[in-house]
DNA sequence: CGATCCTATAACGTCACGTTATCCGCCGTG
DNA sequence: CACGGCGGATAACGTGACGTTATAGGATCG
């Protein structure tokens, strides 16, 4: 019934003390004030303003109305700057997840870029693996998370609804086989899954199990598989050991090192795809889009060749 | 930019979960939240809601402008209910001035008629000349006056701008003339004015010394003014002892008493005009036209006849 | 896999709310 | 007292915001 215009209005009055004033005070016309007063007249069934001689004193009622349009201006335009300092990144907040390996260098170096970019965005970050992420950015519990995918996969668990997601490759990472210094394979350029067809395997993540079983049946072979471990500081420990050889995404290695352990491609290549995800919705929301921005770029500088290419996925996924 | 009807539906999508719900809290179609969104999406430079699936949550910047709907609601809902207080009588201020001798019964009728049909309405009540009242009135710091015009005589001091006003006569006061008991025209039942030629005179307010000189004028001579005052308590007094004779207006008479004065009509008779005053704006307000009626209704009471006339005030003015 | 429940979009009517043009009344001034 | 300027009211009009109905599209569930 009343709304906000018409208390700008009774405002502008109250302070201008006539029509043609208030008109100019807030950039109308004149004839718009007084079409304004009458309307709000009629809607409140009220006087509010007396028209005494050429200039106008308001009633009882407009006074009412203008000492309340303060409250109501001064609330409208709190909102509209919290809105503004969200759309002009003074202000914001993104929840981001992102599996465990990709914490180690890709999101602290996007979350200092974020930083320093924009101090007042604040990201909030939790680990989870693929499917867990996913979920959460179904469920509205997450912005943006970080996942991958290896090769002839899917994100999730096979399930998902990929379409409803907006995809950005981050980076390909190569998957290397982890052997003891000094295995027999270990001085060659590249290996042969199907040359370590006896040996004892240490598995990592379930998905990571899943990816090596559909390499090694590809290769002709089911792996013997030793030991599992969500752990790759363990896994390099174990092949350290001479306990068995592992599968790890090359990502890792350039954190996790160990000096008895030789790190090496393998025939044929295999590579998982790091990737950025969210909403088409999500993606609109300024602090979103910086951060996913800042991983990209982060992602950037990760890649040992410049592997950043087309936007398309580079895998069906 | 962002208007009350905008937070309105955010709100009610925060509360409701989903623009159907939304529409239906709000009386409203679907469509028409859908495209409320999308305008103050577009507006803001911001997006409010994720879709997801079938059904909607806000973002960050969405749940900003619920949250201040809140406020922004609450201080428009008051503001409205406190005009409509106004509007219902049920709050309300007016401003009431009258002359003196109205005080004595009209007025405190009139107030007396307000407080038991409307007991939040409040009436601030100044005695005041007919001049002083309707400068009041003229510069805002009155609504309401009780005046009064001598036949012939117009309100004010005759430059007054009368079309400005709303005038509605109140009741028809009529001159008497006062004498002392035992006084030699005490015992007539009518008195012409010219046979007093010769008596001492007792003036009262300015306005009436100014009657009192038009009547004499009128019947053939000059008064000898031996006495003014404006108090009719001390009027009546030198009457009483024989000081003067006085011209007193019966309203005043059924309030002032005194056993030795003896208050007869007069040839020819001489009337004042007892009305109320107001603007035409003021006398829309609610709280003011109750007054006024009230007014009306006090005066039908006062009239020893039933003076009650037509609307239009009896005399030229 | 179809029923159902949600949102998006198109097409459309209408009314609120601006504009310009003009009139009228008040008020100060030569 | 005529006149000019200032301020408000009104008429006529254009446009856009905002609602409607009808319909399509996609997600979710039995």
């Amino acid at each position: 019934m009343i709304d906000a215009a018409g208390l700008r209005v009774m405002k502008a009055i109250a302070d201008e003390g006539s029509f043609t004033a208030a008109a100019a005070s807030l950039g109308y016309t004149q004839p718009a004030i007084s079409q304004m007063v009458r309307r709000l007249e009629q809607r409140t069934g009220t006087v509010l303003v007396e028209r005494i001689g050429r200039n106008v004193r308001l009633t009882e009622a407009g006074r009412v109305l203008a000492r309340h349009a303060t409250a109501v201006l001064a609330a409208l335009d709190a909102a509209e700057e919290e809105v503004a300092a969200i759309a002009g990144l003074r202000s914001g907040r993104v929840r981001l997840m992102a599996f465990p390996s990709a914490s180690a260098t890709l999101v602290p170096r996007a979350l200092a870029l974020v930083k320093q970019r924009f101090p007042d965005v604040s990201i909030s970050f939790t680990e989870a693996e693929p499917p867990e992420s996913l979920a959460a950015l179904k469920a509205g519990e997450c912005d943006l998370a970080v996942a991958f995918a290896y090769e002839g996969t899917d994100l999730g668990r096979g399930e998902e609804d990929l379409d409803a997601f907006v995809i950005t490759p981050l980076l390909d990472d190569e998957v290397r086989l982890a052997v003891p210094e000094g295995h027999a394979v270990a001085e060659q350029e590249t290996v042969d899954l199907a040359d370590l067809a006896g040996e004892p395997w240490i598995a990592g993540c379930p998905r990571c199990r899943g990816h090596l079983l559909q390499l090694t049946h590809d290769a002709g072979f089911r792996p013997d598989v030793a030991y599992e471990t969500e752990d790759y500081v363990a896994v390099m420990g174990l092949v350290a050991e001479g306990l068995g050889v592992a599968l790890i995404p090359d990502l890792i290695l350039r954190t996790v090192h160990h000096e008895d352990v030789v790190a090496l491609p393998i025939t044929p290549a295999s590579r998982r795809a790091i990737m950025a995800v969210t909403t088409p919705d999500l993606q609109r929301v300024p602090a979103v889009k910086a951060t996913l921005d800042a991983l990209a770029e982060s992602a950037r500088g990760q890649s040992r060749a410049p592997t950043v290419r087309a936007p398309e996925p580079a895998f069906s996924i």
